[in-house]
DNA sequence: TATAATTGTAACACAATTGTAATAAAGATG
DNA sequence: CATCTTTATTACAATTGTGTTACAATTATA
């Protein structure tokens, strides 16, 4: 009954989510230089690059069509981060999402910020944890996700559309849930492997910092339901955790 | 004499065979010296190699790739234990996995209304079972055990796969239970080592302080009986331990 | 807004795993 | 060989892990 949050399960997360990204090379402006640093670890410990710039103007000297996701603190000496994104946006024409963080959380402020185009806003206090599921999160959306990456994955008479984000049952349509098409992926793309509930977590959450690690065997239950005859090649392994393996 | 030279050898030991040790180095790095030596006592007391360093600068003065795993405090006096791990990280190029440790009531600014996700970190005080158990998951963990771990193991008709959590005998599939599955593991990166029941413990259960070192005994017969007619590799040194070995 | 869909949690029953103690067998020692 | 120590095995109890359901809370949709 733990509280699925461990600093060390994030190994094997980073090898999955990797896998469907590139390699997101992200550049984080703050000037405080600590937040940067602290930032910056625990992204690169999630297999990100990272780069960071103590000022807009430093950031903006930098060759900016490398970074695939911007992070910018609003409250900077000298340019703001908002000033920043708009130079990014509108000079520089680069659609490349960014995060805004800030200590301000007026309703004001948001809307400055989305209407700059922010792909997300966190408003300090936030945990690095949850930044770093916004960030996968974002990096997983269309757009971001790796092209290589076959949009139907087909197993024995189970396909998986990521377009239609729909599971075929020998030719059946059976809609998944958000989570459960991302439990799916994730089993699909590594049948045999055994995933932890903690990487499931990870994986298939978007925000996992408020999730108890057994609300995957519920998910879990409801998959292997409407998986209907292949319900029992997600198999648990006591102590392990789950995996898809058929045979 | 005898205590050089057994330094020597342990120490040349750790260089050259770092991929096998079982006497995992720790590098601690805070300027709170009595927190460097309760650690480092008890990390010892457990099997652990200790160094330690006062303050960061001190630490990158160190030959850093003879440690196995790091443990920084953030707060330190001069450079913070997040800027060593970047200077680690990326300008020494080592994966070496970081621990930090941070005082739970900290009033730096800088770091003010920015909250660390919880468990993303030892804080201070912190019990140094929890320590212990968490530094020896890491040091268990593929890819940060070892240098390279290969994913599967092979010896014999014998095929451990750390991805499906499970063994193979001759293609048989042997499903394994966690202890099984570690004990196993330690085997057979180690094939002809006698272990002391004390050593597996350590290695393959978390958190051993209340089990008798007879369990193991009993996990070894139920391994044996796994194994089939491999079972008789794992042999029995009375007064010593045990270690598997063919032929 | 009302309605439906999705999600998270608690609770319970059941299953797997683990730890211990007791006893038998094997090994070490003199 | 006799004795003591260590190991093997078994059975069982304790603990931990899993499956499922119902329901409340949240979120999406009409």
């Amino acid at each position: 009954m733990n509280i699925c949050l461990n600093m060390f399960n994030d190994e094997l997360n980073n090898l999955i989510n990797m896998k469907n990204t590139l390699h997101p090379f992200v550049l984080i402006v703050d000037d405080e230089e600590d937040i940067c640093e602290i930032i910056k670890f625990n992204l690169e410990s999630e297999g990100f690059k990272v780069d960071t710039a103590y000022s807009a103007e430093e950031a903006l000297r930098k060759q900016l069509t490398k970074y695939h996701l911007f992070i910018f603190d609003i409250m900077m000496k000298g340019m703001s981060g908002y000033r920043l994104a708009d130079e990014v946006r509108n000079k520089k024409k680069l659609k490349t999402p960014v995060v805004f963080l800030t200590a301000k959380n007026t309703e004001n402020d948001k809307l400055t910020g989305f209407s700059l185009g922010a792909d997300d806003y966190i408003t300090k206090p936030f945990s690095v944890r949850e930044l770093i599921a916004r960030v996968k999160a974002i990096m997983r959306r269309p757009g971001h996700q790796d092209t290589e990456e076959p949009v139907r994955l087909k197993i024995a008479g189970l396909e998986l559309d990521q377009e239609k984000k729909r599971l075929f049952i020998e030719g059946d349509k059976i809609d998944l849930t958000p989570h459960e098409f991302y439990i799916m992926m994730l089993f699909l793309n590594h049948t045999g492997k055994v995933f932890t509930r903690e990487e499931i977590l990870n994986y298939a959450w978007k925000d996992n910092i408020n999730v108890l690690d057994r609300t995957v065997d519920v998910h879990i239950t409801r998959l292997r339901k409407k998986l209907r005859n292949y319900g029992k090649y997600i198999i648990s392994r006591s102590g392990h955790g789950y995996c898809f393996e058929i045979e």
